[in-house]
RNA sequence: GCGCUCUUCGUCUAGCCUGGUCUAGGACACCGCCCUUUCACGGCGGCGACAGGGGUUCGAAUCCCCUAGGGCGUACCA
């Protein structure tokens, strides 16, 4: 057990997306390798945008990705009291002051601010206010006005940014509630958190909180910034650059272990390396080997990576996998084959688990009409002759193996003269209803002698 | 606008710190060929990048400077 203690820390005011999941993952990569402890807080001091609902479906998919945490989740709206003592003692201290500066007027200031080319920056009104008025305030923390604030960040090197660029920030609002720069400090120095890694998006956050955490007497952790992911147009990831809901990948039959694996790698590497397991990320993973540029999230890549992990995936867990998927079509599992023999014949073939399973329903549900075209030059009265050749040889076995079907077929063919290529595609429209399916011997083998001879029987009555 | 920061094939990246082994390697995608009873898998091959410009050096993707472009921030959101 080593003393490093990460965490990661969500707003629930959504599901878990994309970039939130892979700065999840680096953490908990991390606390693995190292050790230590991955904490789960969840920041919800946003009561407008907070919802019951988030916190369930980031804990959801959290557990899918298999991101386990040691300690949490703890709840910031639990902890006001804690807060409300630490604005007091700033207060007490000198070091922060109410502010009665209304929104609209800060707005205002701001706008005149830009267009005379300056800062958008808060001026400081209410700073050296000495009276309590009884109107609304805020509290603002005071900035040091001048020096600077640098910090050795684990990915990105050093950052430095004069105080003077910053302004005050405001710690708690007109109703009492703290806002996020404030309580994050706080809560990453009260739970322990000596390394930060978060999105790059907080890079700037980062030198407003360390003069707070300074001024709270606390000590400053590290920090690692982890690079923004953006859709294919370089822009921020967004709902317009497709699914960026983690678990919208599991409802399209992405399997955990490919999006971990897609993650892991945007953003890090390790030589020509490609596929990870979670093992091997917690042994391999490093700090040092993450890039410092934003990535662009790449569907085809994951979808590659999806199709590793079910071509080379454990054919009984693919299997419960695919019969949820199957039972929630409605389809009567229970009378057909077993799952697992199916799934090895659909592994090579399908990139992700709904493809499966839709590969698997003929398995389950005979053709109730056959493709149209296919029919046409495969079950048409010239192939009647096909199909009762197969009844009888397929009728005559006792066993009903692989290597069964496979003889029969050899011996149907050295009987008849007929390659396979004028007798296969027959075979399949009559059990599968299409022309595309897996390999002939393996579809007649899993699907069993009384299934194939009652499919092809029914196709030989279709002849007329 | 201002601040922070980033920049190798279309995309993810190796190489950069410790210049030469880089006519820049791998992966995804794309194209072609082979395998093949269908669809796939697989195998082989191809296309394709050091953002631009200056330096430093015998030599620069690697070091320095400038320019351009991108991202993030600039909220009583987190």
């Amino acid at each position: 057990m080593s003393d490093l203690r990460v965490r990661f820390a969500p707003s629930p005011t959504g599901f878990l997306h994309i970039g939130g999941a892979r700065t999840a993952l680096f953490n908990y990569l991390l606390a693995k390798k190292e050790q230590g402890t991955f904490v789960l807080r969840i920041e919800d001091t946003d009561v407008e945008r907070s919802t019951q609902e988030s916190v369930d479906a980031i804990l959801q998919a959290m557990d899918w990705l298999g991101l386990s945490y040691d300690e949490g989740p703890f709840y910031q709206s639990e902890r006001y009291d804690l807060y409300k003592s630490k604005v007091s003692d700033l207060l007490n201290k000198g070091l922060a002051y109410r502010c009665y500066c209304s929104a609209d007027k800060l707005n205002a200031k701001r706008e005149a601010a830009m267009k005379a080319g300056g800062k958008p920056r808060y001026d400081g009104t209410c700073r050296e206010r000495t009276d309590q008025p009884e109107s609304p305030f805020v509290i603002r923390f005071k900035t040091p006005l001048d020096g600077n604030t640098a910090f050795v960040d684990r990915i990105k090197g050093t950052i430095s940014v004069e105080n003077d660029e910053l302004d005050d920030l405001i710690i708690q609002r007109t109703d009492g509630n703290p806002t996020y720069n404030f309580v994050v400090v706080i809560d990453d120095a009260e739970m322990g958190i000596n390394l930060v890694i978060r999105g790059d998006d907080h890079v700037n956050n980062t030198v407003r909180q360390i003069p707070m955490y300074k001024a709270l007497g606390y000590e400053v952790p590290e920090f690692a910034h982890v690079p923004m992911i953006l859709g294919s147009d370089k822009k921020r990831l967004s709902k317009r650059h497709g699914a960026t809901s983690v678990m919208a990948y599991r409802e399209m039959g992405f399997l955990p272990e490919a999006m971990v694996n897609y993650l892991v790698r945007l953003g890090w590497s390790c030589g020509d390396e490609e596929i990870f397991s979670m093992d091997d990320l917690i042994e391999k993973f490093s700090l040092e080997s993450v890039g410092r540029s934003a990535g662009v999230f790449n569907p085809d890549k994951l979808l590659w990576l999806n199709e590793h992990y079910i071509k080379t995936g454990d054919p009984q867990r693919l299997a419960g996998l695919v019969a949820e998927l199957l039972e929630g079509q409605g389809v009567d599992i229970e009378n057909g084959p077993d799952m697992a023999a199916v799934v090895k014949t659909l592994q090579e073939r399908a990139k992700t688990l709904v493809e499966m399973a839709e590969g698997a329903r003929f398995y389950f549900e005979a053709p109730e009409t056959y493709d149209e075209a296919a029919a046409a030059k495969f079950l048409n009265e010239e192939k009647r002759a096909v199909l009762e050749l197969l009844i009888k040889h397929l009728g005559a076995l006792m066993n009903f193996t692989l290597e069964d079907v496979e003889s029969a077929f050899k011996s149907l063919m050295e009987e008849s003269g007929l390659k396979l290529g004028k007798i296969g595609p027959t075979v399949r429209v009559a059990l599968t209803g299409g022309t595309v399916s897996p390999s002939i011997y393996e579809v007649v083998s899993v699907l069993g002698q009384d299934v194939v001879l009652a499919r092809l029987k029914k196709a030989l009555a279709s002849l007329g």
